[in-house]
DNA sequence: GGAATGACAGATATTGAAATCTGTCATCGC
DNA sequence: GCGATGACAGATTTCAATATCTGTCATTCC
């Protein structure tokens, strides 16, 4: 009814990711947020205890749907786990380079958070590995892949595609040959996974 | 005789780099190198037109060491190749590793020249792949390997290894399970080529 | 004659003062 | 009573003046 909705984390969430993109990680203040939800500065720090927490809360939202994209995939019923691998790291890789060209302001709030060493990337990259895990191990299970340890296998793959995947190398990802290089490590490790 | 050698580019780049270790490369001058010589910075200036290619000059003299070590590697007669191939990876790995914990300093300034996307480092890269392509024909030719396409197949054996050579990653290098996630993907891509 | 010098202009980096931002909290208003 | 406010202190960033550095070149010196 008022003009102004209750202020709960999510609308803050909307809001700080809005003045993330216009003005970027370096230049995106606290202030700037309250003004986009006109309040003041002391209302987001009632939901956020700090800046960085929601630099965090933003970042862990916008992983969470690549995530959430890729467990859909990871749980598909039949289909070869060798496919459902190769499809996987595809979609993975698809995800980071859209997400690095058309979001670039998020795409560099992202790696800031990288070199803060915030636990949300490494957790990240924990749900990811995990579901990478969860088809090696079915891949072993119905004898397509041959994984004494599907854990660390799992983790290798991740490894060995970090090219890929890691925001490090975004630059490289406008090369027209990146899609070949892709394939010719993705091959290879599929191959060394065979039964 | 004279209290003063001949000023030579070796002398200059020898001066350079133990200016660049003890400053690194964020404050080492052109100056400071021409006092460690005593003569005046326009004689350097000789020698290496910018200050650019004198940096450029002493990475690709740093550069160049791995490769002559690597290069006996590859060299190595009677040897099978799926075992010359991981010594060659766990000799680049070390050899990196090394680099990055004991020279930091010129560690880094490799990595200005990585993002000044000079073009040594892309030579050093190349020098690198052609050897790997070398153990891989080989080991084609010997038919320990499948490899229809031993360029594509040598870029991706160093695109994939990439967390255990590329400088981005020397940070992860301390970490005690490092040699067991280089050995898991080295392990995997070995079993990847097998024929 | 040819290498070395050092004064110089323009580019880059450093510094410190001023402005802005983060995070807190006593106070306000519903 | 409880969420919102805005003044505030300390931390951080910005900005402009100053200092240093890079790269050139006319001149010096062997």
């Amino acid at each position: 009814m008022a003009a102004t909705e209750t202020l709960t984390a999510e609308r803050i969430l909307e809001a700080t990711e809005e003045v993330l993109r216009r003005y970027g990680p370096a230049k995106a203040t606290v202030v700037d947020v309250a003004r986009v939800l006109g309040v003041s500065h002391g209302s987001v720090y009632r939901h956020f205890r700090t800046k960085a927490a929601l630099r965090e809360a933003v970042t862990e939202r916008w992983l969470s749907r690549t995530e959430t994209a890729l467990a859909e995939l990871t749980a598909a019923p039949d289909r070869p786990a060798p496919e459902k691998l190769h499809a996987w790291f595809a979609h993975l890789f698809e995800a980071k380079r859209h997400k690095a060209g058309d979001d670039p302001e998020l795409f560099a709030t992202y790696n800031v958070l990288i070199d803060e060493n915030s636990g949300v990337v490494e957790q990240h990259i924990g749900v990811l590995i995990d579901q990478v895990r969860s088809i090696v191990a079915e891949g072993a299970r119905e004898a397509e892949f041959t994984a004494p340890d599907p854990d660390a296998t799992a983790r290798a793959l991740f490894d060995a595609t970090s090219r890929f995947h890691d925001p490090a190398y975004a630059p490289e990802w406008r090369r027209p040959t990146i899609e070949t290089e892709f394939e010719a490590v993705v091959g290879l490790l599929l191959r060394g996974l065979r039964a």
